[in-house]
DNA sequence: GAGTGGTCTAGACCACTCG
DNA sequence: GAGTGGTCTAGACCACTCC
């Protein structure tokens, strides 16, 4: 077995959200996952870290690692998960429509976003995505395609990042985002439900790969009223 | 000196942010930075950790510690800044206007976001942030009185958590937030120099101290036009 | 004082990148 | 093959909490 750490992590995620560890009480010590997993104090206590930056658990000194109420968090654990993921844990009826997939030169300003150069092609994927019958939120994808070479509509309609992870074998690893409010444009009023919203929640996100190279750029309009942001900010001392 | 990992932490940070070493350069190597702060390798590595986290460089297996552009996001780096910091960062007019200071018992569904008992007092602070001239983020404030026995006017147009951080020596360690799109109340009306906005982008926060406490619950009311979030998630593997 | 987590060491082996 | 980061070990000492 590799990665022991990443073992005991995802045994010990299992073990609060099976609720055989409630909010309050603590983890065995180190020292008795120690001896329970055969392994040394630093090997546990890398899985402890992830689990307390990933909001589990939060360690006191001199008392021991306190399970949090995580259940009230439970989803969009900040960040990364895309659409499909998202919409399956909401268990909500959900669809997306492609309304546009295209190969081209970067235009209006995205070659700033992606930091590329102007005669580096570009997919363009523009997406609605259906909840509940309401088509509430327009994504709009750039990707470089010297990283992806191939896109299909039917790779669109699925899930993007599954594409890239699972079949292309590509490692996301961090993402930059900035949300903003800003006024509704034709192009929303086209593919969205938009009722009477003048506005639109904006997610600007900045997408790298492991090895630090931005290969996309991806707006995502949200209709207020259907907007949730979760985010989890652990302090980190300077 | 003790905390060596976080000695180096800074000497790194300093390094990268006064443009010593530039985005896409490399750190020198983890076993040189052994030999240069005369220290052991995983010493080295939770200092590499740290800036990672941050958002400072990318390690790149075989190649080694990268330096991003961190300027781009220079300002709030996610999550847990006072607007004290953040409007000394922006460098503009600034103004915190205290319209309440009171301890009561909980009222309105307070008890359930701070999960505390129906007895708990609680200090509620009001507070409208004026930048450039306009009233446009609207603070409301629930705090635990026994963790937080005393408060002032003072205290409240200054800095709460500079207070509770400094002169208390509480030690926050990480919140949880939300951010949704509301219609705007009669208060926000009230406290805030709206325009023709009938919306607002609300901020629940809840702030834990770093015995996993949970001490205060934040309403923070923005005005859409003004609003900005920025985040920096980094994967972490299940 | 016993038990907890926080820091640190000096090694080891592995997987990966690059010339 | 030389250099890089990723994982892991078996110890050590310290700071803190709680009884």
């Amino acid at each position: 077995m590799k990665n022991k750490f990443l073992f005991i992590y995802n045994e010990l995620v299992r073990l609060i959200q099976q609720g055989k560890i409630h909010p309050g009480e603590t983890l065995p010590s180190e020292h008795d996952l120690c001896r329970q997993y055969d392994t040394s104090r630093e090997t546990v206590r890398k899985a402890l870290n992830l689990l307390a930056q990933n909001g589990y658990i939060q360690k006191v000194r001199g008392k021991g690692s306190v399970v949090l109420d995580h259940s009230k968090f439970e989803f969009p654990v900040s960040g990364l998960t895309s659409f499909k993921e998202l919409s399956n844990q909401l268990g909500q009826d959900f669809k997306t429509i492609v309304h546009e997939l295209s190969l081209g030169l970067p235009k209006g300003g995205v070659e700033k976003h992606l930091q590329c150069k102007p005669n580096q092609k570009l997919w363009k994927v523009v997406r609605s995505r259906e909840i509940g019958g309401e088509r509430i939120i327009l994504d709009k994808d750039f990707i470089r395609e010297d990283i992806v070479p191939e896109l299909s509509t039917s790779i669109a309609e699925e899930s993007l990042y599954s594409y890239i992870e699972g079949e292309l074998g590509l490692d996301i690893s961090f993402a930059k985002k900035e949300i903003v409010v800003e006024r509704v444009t034709q192009e929303d009023q086209e593919y969205l439900d938009l009722l009477d919203h003048e506005q639109v929640v904006v997610i600007r996100s900045y997408v790298y790969l492991a090895d630090a190279t931005l290969f996309q750029y991806t707006e995502s309009r949200h209709r207020p009223d259907k907007f949730q942001f979760v985010d989890f900010a652990r302090r980190t001392k300077a």
